[in-house]
DNA sequence: GACCAGGCACATC
DNA sequence: GATGTGCATGGT
């Protein structure tokens, strides 16, 4: 193994280390059933979870939160209902374009759509119009308990912080150095993305001159 | 009132 | 292929 791989992999260990001592487990994803989870992904693309709540609150109140469900509402009345979780429009039409997705290849069925090989699964869940990289990993991971990693805005910035990637690094780069250097293991991405969310959203600001972070004494870095 | 939040698709060059 | 822009709410 060479020096840069080398680096690469226990950096990426020792930050894991560090947040897990410091947070402890997350018990990731919040939603109640995996059918939540992907709703839940959807909804979430660029908007504070605490909307996105709110969005998912209103569904369940309208009886809506299922696969039929949705199938059902028109995109108008969803679109109404999902409203807190801001971009209410376009959301409303990914959603229904999952759903569509979801009862042509699967008859509807989460279970069926479980059995699919990940590697399928994820290129047929990324057709869909409104799922991208980090929605299509994070239906993976969070809903069907697949070892695929979540890169987000506070992965990259984070690592980017602490000198591990460039800024210019893409998401499937940045997803490779989690999937080489690490064991593929479902419960570890989970914690690990998980801590990520949880430190970024208290200490990894986007000003750049933000480091304060419990993890180093002199709140500057995770380590220096 | 400005800035931010667990992206993505599409237009334009 | 790179870069820019629209989508929108609610909390700090």
């Amino acid at each position: 193994m060479d020096v840069m791989t080398r680096t690469a992999k226990v950096t990426l260990k020792k930050i894991y280390q560090k947040l897990y001592a410091h947070f402890g487990p997350q018990h990731w994803w919040p939603g109640d059933t995996p059918f939540e989870v992907i709703v839940g992904a959807i909804l979430t693309q660029n908007t504070n979870w605490a909307n996105v709540e709110k969005a998912i609150a209103n569904l369940k109140r309208a009886r809506a939160l299922t696969p039929q469900g949705l199938k059902k509402i028109s995109t108008q009345k969803l679109a109404t209902l999902i409203k807190p979780s801001g971009y209410y429009n376009i959301k409303a039409k990914r959603l229904k374009n999952f759903i569509a997705f979801l009862f042509e290849e699967y008859d509807g069925s989460l279970k069926k759509m479980k059995k699919e090989p990940v590697a399928v699964l994820r290129r047929k869940v990324l057709s869909v119009n409104g799922v991208g990289p980090e929605t299509a990993d994070s239906i993976l991971l969070y809903a069907f308990g697949k070892p695929a990693f979540v890169v987000d805005a506070y992965t990259k910035r984070l690592l980017c912080r602490h000198e591990v990637i460039d800024e210019d690094l893409d998401y499937h780069a940045i997803q490779d150095l989690f999937h080489r250097y690490l064991e593929a293991d479902e419960q570890f991405f989970n914690e690990y993305h998980a801590l990520i969310v949880r430190v970024g959203k208290e200490f990894c600001k986007p000003d750049p001159k933000c480091f304060a972070c419990p993890l180093s004494k002199k709140g500057i870095r995770l380590f220096c």
